[in-house]
DNA sequence: GGGTGTGAAGCCGTTCACAGCA
DNA sequence: TGCTGTGAACGGCTTCACACCC
């Protein structure tokens, strides 16, 4: 509807930075909040008070809205509504986008428990384990697959994404079902790095909780110290 | 013992990048299993075998290892078991890290119940919910406590890093005791930034499932595309 | 003056290119 | 020749500085 973004005008689709996409979703539920929940129902919201509701400099915020091409109203800041829609047209995709998460775990109950109903574009629709006490079972209000049938079950229903939560050492398993499958991105939970690099196309973001805690603890130590 | 780490014999210690020592993290699981579960057990590691294990570039292991001044054997790669010293060295804690978790959900049961057993510098010991039902008892093997009284057990127990797992609405209830705790580092799974960036020197670390969700679905659309 | 949009500079991390060494 | 260690170049992202506009 709205289409003051620029990138998208041409057709030569312009290509975001990673922060920037990070960023826009977190301004998007962000400025949902500001126009729904306050008793101050606010329709514009200036640059620094966004960036401050964040933590960040309002530069930033400038920069990743020029980026999109949107500009704000004179004088009252950026129209709020305008700006999710702006948003909306960026990271959403046209219809659902389908996931699929793989070793369904408690860790897997979790985040599928957590994150269906948040975002109407994306749906985590099934899973898949290899313990036959699963399979046919419907846990965390998902379908769960057996894992051999992987490949069959991800083109049947479309899946376009997958989370990896199965144990590490199964992962090299699944890689070349995986690439077979389609798939286009992963969120890998997994502790293994899977580099499927060679033309898969697949786009990949790992998290490793004990790596990442490892390094929080490396630069709480620094934080005693010096700096 | 060994003491290759440049850094550290100087008194003024240096601080390493961050994705240095996220790499550091992985490359020490990854040589331990190297060392272990082979039939090869093998003594010495190329960097570009180091490499290609993580999908990595050698120049890149290399230049991680250069910067904690860990030097390779002469035409055999870098001693192994000497490596794995040299990062914990770095990145381990002299004592064991407690740590705490705060909303004492699904996901905080899955973390915990993950996470402990799987570095033994850094344990969750103890975890903080407002639920009547849950405070007092052992959940996921931890105690949990009542969180208002966060910043006394904090003390009490010596817990030094927080992992955020409660409501996104509740954070903010939260802040003013984090800081008086004495924390010095946060992994947060809240969709809400916590900036409490005066002076309170926490090292934090975000992870929001839903950002990065969309964040792989733009890229994954991008994929489709160009590129 | 208080806000915005943006070229230019700066910073951080990765990669190139190459010298050195057995 | 095959691997390492590293200055220098590069690229992505953030911040500075400033022109512009009501």
């Amino acid at each position: 509807m709205i289409l003051k973004h620029k990138n998208m005008s041409d057709n030569k689709q312009l290509v975001l930075p990673e922060r920037t996409v990070e960023r826009l979703s977190e301004y998007r539920r962000m400025l949902f909040r500001q126009m729904n929940n306050y008793e101050i129902k606010k329709t514009h919201i200036y640059s620094h008070e966004l960036a401050s509701l964040h933590g960040i400099t309002a530069v930033q915020v400038r920069r990743d809205l020029m980026l999109i091409g949107f500009t704000s109203d004179i004088k009252k800041g950026y129209n709020i509504k305008e700006l999710i829609n702006c948003i909306a047209e960026i990271i959403d995709t046209p219809t659902i986008t389908n996931i699929a998460v793989v070793g369904m775990g408690k860790m897997a109950k979790a985040i599928t428990s957590y994150f269906n109903g948040k975002r109407n574009k994306l749906k985590i629709i099934a899973s898949f384990d290899s313990d036959p006490e699963k399979i046919g079972a419907k846990i965390a209000g998902i379908h769960c697959y057996d894992i051999s049938s992987l490949v069959e079950i991800i083109k049947k229903e479309k899946i376009k994404m997958l989370v990896l939560t199965l144990p590490s050492s199964q992962v090299d398993d699944i890689k070349s079902d995986i690439i077979e499958s389609g798939i286009k991105g992963i969120l890998n939970f997994t502790s293994s790095t899977i580099n499927l690099d060679k033309e898969a196309n697949i786009y990949i973001q790992d998290f490793d909780i004990i790596t990442l805690l490892e390094k929080i603890a490396y630069f709480s130590k620094e934080n005693n110290e010096n700096l």
